[in-house]
DNA sequence: ATAAACAAGTTTATTTTATAAACCAAATAA
DNA sequence: TTATTTGGTTTATAAAATAAACTTGTTTAT
C-alpha cells in the first residue's frame, strides 16, 4: 500500500538540497544556503548527513583565498531521490508523471 | 523557490492516514492501524495531533460492546493535504499533475 | 465461576531528529 | 591594528517519532 519514506531524505532541508543539486549538479555552500533559506549551521550538519549517506559529494577547495565547500550529487543519491519520489507518490494519489 | 512543508503532514505515519481518509472517507482505528502498518501506540498519538490540529474528525463509538474510533478527514484537512502536496512539488521538479 | 487470552486503545518513556546558538579561523575593511 | 565579514563547524536544546508498558473491558477456555 504505502511504500517506506527514505528518511534521510524525508526532512525538509535535505530534500531541498537534493532537488536543488538534482538541477544545478554542482553548488557551493552559500549559494544553497541562500536557496533554502537554511542557517549554515544547520546546513552544515544536514550536508554532512548526505554525504556519510553517500548521496552528495563534497569537495573543499579554494576560490582565492577563501574557503569554499562544493557540492554535488551522486549517482547514489540520484537513485535515491528517484526511489523516494515513486514511494512519495503512493501516499498522494496521484499518478506517475508522464511529461516529457 | 521552496515552499514550506506542513509539519503536521510532513511525516509518513501521519501522511499515510491522510492519504487513507482521504480515499475511503471513514475508517476505524484497527483498518487504519492494518494499512499503515503501525503500532497502535504511534498510531493513536498521531492520530490525536491530526485531530488536534482540526485535520480529522475523531468519534468514539461502540461496536455492539466493543468501543470504535472512527476517523474521517474535515474539509480543513483536506485543503492542509492539498497544500501540503502543492508545496511539495516544489522540491520533486515534477509538472501539477493534469490526469483527470 | 474463574482464569487466561484478546481487543482496542492510551500513557509514558526513550530514542532520534531538527534546529539554533555559540564558536572558530581566516580574510577584508576601517 | 582592531573591528567586521565570510565561511563555515561544533555543541546544546527543543521537538518529534516511536515503542514499550499499561488500562479497560470482552471473549474464550477450564
Amino acid at each position: 500500500m504505502f511504500k517506506p519514506l527514505d528518511p534521510l531524505l524525508h526532512s525538509e532541508l535535505r530534500l531541498a538540497v537534493m532537488s536543488l543539486l538534482i538541477s544545478v549538479d554542482e553548488a557551493e555552500f552559500p549559494y544553497i544556503k541562500q536557496q533554502t533559506g537554511a542557517t549554515a549551521g544547520n546546513l552544515s550538519v544536514q550536508l554532512d548527513k548526505l554525504a556519510t549517506a553517500g548521496y552528495i559529494a563534497i569537495e573543499k577547495t579554494f576560490k582565492g583565498k577563501k574557503p569554499c565547500t562544493l557540492c554535488r550529487i551522486t549517482p547514489v543519491g540520484l537513485k535515491a531521490f528517484e526511489d523516494y519520489v515513486a514511494a512519495l507518490r503512493t501516499y498522494l494519489n496521484v499518478k506517475p508523471d508522464t511529461t516529457q
